[in-house]
DNA sequence: GTATAAGCGAGACGGTACGTCTTGTCTTGGC
DNA sequence: GCCAAGACAAGACGTACCGTCTCGCTTATAC
């Protein structure tokens, strides 16, 4: 009883990663809405009180088995130029909502999370965009001596390319070299 | 046979007045989660197959119900000022996306459209927020003569707050003189 | 409306008599342990909430049933002579008990009478085999002049052969003329 | 290894007192139906695993905590008066069956082996009821010098009052009395 | 005025996911 | 090797909603 667990049998590692296995592919098969928590088990080859007694709900699931690709795929390295940067960091966001597996696990949960407390706090127990772009936000604003708040330059950042994909505008018309350089016009001001 | 619709009973106009008041009542009530067809029905005193006749989803029903009364609530008178106009736009925005009652259908049906192709289409079919903004935004675009496209602008304006707002963030934390500082900011750039 | 049915949609006869043949067989096939409401759902190719919509549980089903069938089983035709009738009546009851698919499913519900208190009162809403004896009883008492009141004289006309199949004795071991004998030679005592 | 149970830990006595208790308390509590094996382990304080090693189902438990007891319940001392006896005999049957804790357990395993091949071996593995009877029979028949088997004579004296008690019926109106005197006039016939 | 036709409320239909429960087994550490 | 704890796969429970259907009734136009 060295890690803490207690008495009885161990929580089974290899039923957890069926279960967040199959709901990767579950919601590629078959969207989000068909998802269901009978679907993940039967998928998953696990007894559905298995699922319900680690994850409440498909939403959690779903956001355990997303949340770590999504924090990889919006890690860019920085350079020396903080709107070059910018710039990699809006590429990097853009694949991640519009094209990204796990880009399309974060949508299905945001919108989830206009009309579901319990997904909303789900999210917001990480602020995944916000924390993506912290670095990044920081650089830029330490260079250009703002006046903003570093919450008032992520939502500058992310707010016009987030929009544009979630208003389901083509996603090939957006231009993040331009976007980058309004972003650091602003910050730029006097 | 004036108005076309042939032989018959003709649609009752208060059984689609009822469903669409049960509708927006239920949205409040209930919440969207909740809010079922079988639900509508009932609480409109209606037989289910009626609103399935006119509607085919409660997305449907909501967006006829209340996302069309929120052009109304997005539309702010225009002043020679394009810079305060644009001020009186987002606080506009941000009331209808973050406290009006039709704001948290649009938000629901937003959210329902990142894994529902229905929905999306519905909403695509009118685009609310783009429409909304057009004016202000083209006056804003022409006083400043601007290399931004109108599509551009239109995320540059929205984006941010649209991104504060449905991220979960503190509405009250929004600063709507600053954003629309830095979008007549960009507007002006040479 | 003249059933008194109100309106809607009238009950379905055909899924009716679906969900009572498939009881039928599914008793046969799989035990009553093993019959369950979804079991019989599914092998009646009926929905489950149709099943639950007319029937509480499994063994409202299976009373409705096998009934009709007791009855049948248990009615012998009247001759002029009792003790004949008695014989020929015991003959169809031990046939009834220990041979005849209704009278498995009375076995069951009688059993399953003992610790649900529901199914006591359903097997007391209709006193199967008390019924079925009445008249053959009532035509012993009249032509002896018995002291026994009519439940008396149906507890001793029965019981013997109930106690010997219900305990798991040999059926085979029953000698109905034996017991006819023994319930007369009681019924003309002075 | 004196006692035979080979190496290890020996079988717990106070696991299996617990268990048998637990079983008793809840049969009274929740009744037959709603007896669980997890239930009983959980009230015992017992692990599931041991319960299950050394009862194979809930009918067993029941049998051995129970059902073995009615035997001293179902005995009575004996007279010089055959028939004396025989009624004494019968209203300890009837107080068995209908009024006593034991008498619950043994109708409702009575009662799942009308449907459990399981249940009706271990019921038929002792014939409480007619060993409990065969003193009393034997002395019955020994003294009228009656042609009936020791088989036939048991089910004509239980028969009658087991059937008025199984099917439902009122116990407060069976006349230990008459069915005493009942079965000593069969005995007694020519 | 009398068909004809479509809409209406009601509610049953077959289907299927929900979240909970019990089953019997398995796997720990402790005694 | 037994024990308590408790996770495991399996699958039934009874409820809810899905979208469709079938009723009798109502309300129109068209003949």
């Amino acid at each position: 009883m060295v890690d803490g667990h207690g008495r009885g049998r161990p929580r089974s590692e290899s039923a957890r990663a069926a279960v967040l296995h199959a709901v990767d592919d579950l919601l590629v098969e078959v969207g989000y809405a068909a998802l269901t928590m009978k679907g993940i088990a039967e998928r998953a080859g696990v007894g559905r009180q298995t699922v319900y007694r680690w994850w409440s709900s498909k939403a959690e699931v779903l956001y355990e088995a997303s949340v770590l690709d999504a924090r990889q795929e919006l890690s860019v390295p920085r350079s020396d130029d903080p709107r070059k940067d910018v710039e990699a960091y809006l590429d990097a966001l853009v694949a991640f909502l519009a094209r990204s597996h796990a880009g399309a696990a974060y949508r299905a949960l945001m919108g989830e999370a206009q009309h579901d407390p319990d997904v909303a706090a789900l999210l917001a127990s990480r602020d995944i965009l916000g924390e993506s772009a912290a670095d990044v936000v920081d650089a830029a604003r330490a260079a250009c001596g703002t006046a903003l708040s570093s919450e008032q330059a992520t939502a500058l950042l992310i707010g016009p390319a987030f929009f544009h994909v979630l208003s389901g505008r083509d996603v090939d018309g957006i231009d993040t070299t331009a976007l980058a350089e309004q972003f650091m016009r602003v910050l730029e001001a006097p």
